[in-house]
DNA sequence: CATGAATGAGGGTTCATTCAT
DNA sequence: TATGAATGAACCCTCATTCAT
């Protein structure tokens, strides 16, 4: 959100903030609830908190709302996807507990990494793939943390599809719940997702994981 | 589709067979082009070759086109799935070529799979049930292949995990396509991946799968 | 009206006519009273004894009414322009009740006049031209009945600068009613504009235009 | 603009007149190029350089700022006519130079006309005949003209309508110049069009009215 | 006096669905 | 059984106007 593509009429750039972050929220609750293509715009300004034509004073179009929120998501699993990395101290019992937080950070926001998945494809070419180089980005942090964990070095190709499967894994626990939820416990996929990642990279494993 | 969930006007079953199938046909392609919600029945009528009349005297909303294309892209994965096991030989080089067929099945239906993936929450619960029931199945299948072949036995949760995961990373050739279709080739992508699977499911490699 | 540059989802082609000769009968009747801008489409909808839904079978923007509108009324001038000459007895009495007849014309269409001068100017260029190609030809009917008619031949710039007097002077009678109609019955404004008419085209009159 | 019926909150009479002055100004550069009915009154604000807000402070509705327009434009129209009239000296040639002064304040004022033409309608009642009044006074004044410089008395009719058909041939210059502008130059055009009223009000002409 | 954020009625348009033929 | 014209609820978005600062 550094440099902002969605118009606002307003200028007060504090209070764009703010409105758009209860914007923001209004609209996750909404699009979890019903989807993007089936919450109207005025339901949207309700939920915000302010009217239909103050909605409209902070956005252009209903598919702004979107590419907000997607910001928004992406933005926030990529803040705390950074915040669980300890670069200065690399190791295989970092690695896995850099997964396992991820992980984790994938459980709180099973919702949201849904509406990702279900909605992105809403979105007008230029902003999907804007959305999408965040995606890239983050799958790009991984592979950093395992190719800069291992004690012996790997083929990039490996790191990044490892990198892309653990990411897709995370997700997949929110997305495929209905089937995985009911048996696993979070700790338990964790656990075995590590474990199968651990050997995909040829690494002893003497204790499990100890995570958290 | 034995017995079938969808309400017709029409006796002729035959007919109906017949008229879902040009309407499954049609859907899919509009579908692929603009996602369910962007996609109105006069242009699934057109596209089937029959006016919205009777269009509508073989479905009773919109919404059936979806479950009779999501029906139908399941049921037709599965039976490409179901023919491509030869259960009567079980062998870890006969589990390796099960999955490589699957992630090949898996790139020749990405479209139908990216549908899925984005539309299905669209369904009512009842229905939605229904068509993730075909999932669990197809998954199911692939875990008793996992159990069938291996020599020593494996943790029942182990294989339905490793199930799961075989199961997403095919999706996800297709699905992220944008970031792996980039990096790997169809067949350097299954050959890791199956050489992955292979390692979780402690196997020892000695060649790599020949796959076809 | 002969090819039609409004599109429509019906096909029926006679339907068609029925209905858009329904729409601009009523959108007249709300354009005279409220003007274009001022008249919403769900207005002419039931002023032309139909649905919204139905309006918008039969054209694709509220501009396409405006459009269909100045078209039938420049038809209609038109047509009633064209049954008042008679080309097979040139004569300067004949012009006279050309020019007389025009005159009556425009005090029976006074109010759709209006229309067309108000209104034209929210066409989009494309469409202006079109209909503006008809006032244009109609001027130069005006032209060609006064070449023909006088028995000595005049400047073609004279003819074609007189016919447009005459036309702007038609329609300034309905237009500028609240000062002409006022201060000259219709007759006499007849009258008189002729006789100004005929002083420039430098013709004698012996006797007052005997009208009808 | 003596007694003013469009409200202001301000007091401050000068700066009313300012404001008011960049408003008509902003305004009729918008109208000019979209009609008053696509003009938003943030364009108006914006085009005149203050805020929306401010904008309210000196009117009352929209409307307002189009009647200050329409009495503004008739307002110079009005002072550079009275402004051509020599009353002084009246002479057919005098005559001759009021109807060309008047017509090149047409040329020069086309689009104001213009505007006049096509939105003077969307006045309400009151405020409409309040302009006309305008408009009246200045036929009123050419008619004068006429009478006053003719050797010959002629009839009140005929003054009052040829002075009607002068005033109009001239706010047609702009308004039909897609037609006219094509075929004629401006002096050729008022050559022509004095000529014929120098007819219609029988005076002899033996030289060409010398213009400028 | 000036500002500009907030408001919400209302406008143009779409589209799933029905039903008479 | 097949057709397609008719329907109107509902959608996205605009913009004249207000009012607290």
């Amino acid at each position: 959100m550094t440099d902002d593509p969605v118009h606002s009429n307003v200028k007060d750039t504090e209070l764009i903030e703010k409105r758009r972050s209860q914007m923001i929220q209004g609209a996750i609750t909404l699009f979890k609830e019903k989807g993007f293509h089936r919450t109207t715009t005025r339901e949207i300004a309700k939920e915000s908190g302010f009217s239909i034509g103050t909605l409209y004073e902070y956005i252009r179009t209903k598919e702004d709302v979107l590419f907000l929120v997607c910001d928004a998501i992406y933005q926030q699993v990529r803040e705390r996807l950074e915040a669980a990395i300890d670069w200065s101290s690399p190791s295989v019992a970092n690695l896995k507990r850099v997964i396992a937080s991820y992980f984790r950070l994938m459980d709180d926001m099973q919702e949201e990494v849904i509406i990702m998945y279900q909605e992105v494809k809403s979105l007008k070419k230029e902003t999907k793939e804007y959305v999408l180089t965040k995606e890239r980005d983050m799958v790009g942090m991984l592979e950093k943390v395992i190719v800069s964990c291992l004690p012996e070095s790997i083929s990039g190709e490996d790191a990044a599809l490892i990198a892309n499967n653990i990411f897709v894994q995370g997700q997949m626990w929110g997305f495929r719940r209905w089937m995985l939820q009911k048996q696993f416990t979070l700790e338990t996929y964790i656990e075995r997702q590590i474990h199968y990642v651990m050997q995909a990279l040829s690494v002893e494993e003497k204790t499990t994981a100890s995570t958290e």
